[in-house]
DNA sequence: ACATGTGAACTGCTTCACAGCG
DNA sequence: CGCTGTGAAGCAGTTCACATGT
């Protein structure tokens, strides 16, 4: 199922990728023109052999003596990343954290575009976010396909999240956010990401006690 | 400063913990007493030698021929991850996401609790959610000592983020967790993690892109 | 002269395989 | 006998160091 060429690119790779992207964007809006791997690494807490080693992987951008064009190596990550396309996402889930990121004005400016939104409540089914009409979560499957949806954004209880899950992936969307503090699963072929705020916040608690036990 | 016995733990472990933890939670649930590695690994998507290795760098909490029983590993993980005690977290910007996650019903269960939100927005200072006053963001420093802030969750849009931090550090606070979409800087001995819902959009889009590449 | 691109060395995480213990 | 706990092996990601190209 369209493995490509698929070098395998490790998972911290693509985080990097993303964040020499803003970092550019950063750049460029300050009027620079040019950069090293050097000062790459230096806005983003690396080293400029990881930041070339990670470019190396897709090809050679960059200048021997000169360094990377701003505006280039922007473009080049763009494509690499898939962002140089309009991405259409359906958010499930309307509460709180759903109405956030249905607000959440970054996802727009990178190309990904909320085109609908489910929920389960009938009192929010009907209403309308701007333009966009919450539909009944009951008709997921024909709404997914209707709206041809690349990126489904989880936004539901914990206890929803994996039969949603399910219904998202049988709908044949192959990419899913999700939100929810739990574990799902999902067959292979289909990329899977947590947001687990909850578990970061408990990753600080842990860094935070085992400082303490040497002090005192 | 304080750095402890100071095994170093890495950030895929303290995660796993996280997860082993709610697995824990979820059996215990259902009436399962005691359990292996094996099922652990199951649940989580891993291996039970994964399992076995990431609670020996702690210690060994398991019978051999047995297995674990749940609520003794479920007390040990919480200890281990500082979630028998109950931290004191400040929420600094109080706009959609903010408010999102003031509400956010899993930080309360696990032992932290939001005692105070402070935004620059005239028309939010002095406002209540719950019974928390929203305070006036340029008394930061002064309301994270009074309300002795354990943890800060930074909720700023990012051209603020980084000046906000600094100034959190400098207050004494040691573990922030940031939502801006950027990379902040801070001192050793600042632990911070990263909420970056944006990259985490493109990390699917470039599966998406790769996945595509091949086909056609 | 200077900064990239990259094989080789290294470090650290994961998996294996089995000895040890209940 | 079964499952844990753990050294040893294997693998992946990072860093080093330098040849290469401008």
């Amino acid at each position: 199922m369209g493995t490509g060429v698929a070098r395998k690119i490790s998972e911290s790779t693509v985080r990097r990728l993303s964040l020499y992207l803003r970092f550019l964007e950063e750049f460029e809006a300050r009027g620079i023109r040019t950069l090293s791997s050097e000062e790459l690494a230096r806005r983003g807490n690396t080293t400029a052999a990881q930041v070339r080693k990670d470019f190396s992987l897709f090809g050679s951008f960059g200048k021997r003596g000169l360094g990377y064009s701003v505006s280039e190596l922007s473009d080049t990550l763009r494509g690499l990343l898939g962002l140089d396309r309009s991405w259409r996402v359906a958010l499930v889930g309307a509460g709180r954290i759903g109405s956030a990121l249905f607000a959440y004005h970054d996802f727009r400016s990178r190309g990904f575009r909320i085109v609908t939104v489910l929920d389960s409540d009938p009192a929010k089914i009907g209403q309308s976010w701007n333009d966009v009409a919450i539909r009944d979560e009951a008709d997921l499957e024909t709404v997914l396909r209707q709206e041809k949806v690349d990126i489904v954004i989880l936004a539901v209880p914990v206890d929803a999240a994996q039969r949603m899950a399910d219904r998202v992936i049988r709908s044949g969307v192959r990419a899913v956010l999700n939100f929810a503090p739990t574990q799902l699963h999902v067959p292979a072929g289909v990329a899977l990401r947590d947001v687990n705020m909850s578990m970061e916040l408990e990753a600080l608690s842990f860094a935070l006690v085992d400082d303490l036990e040497g002090t005192g």
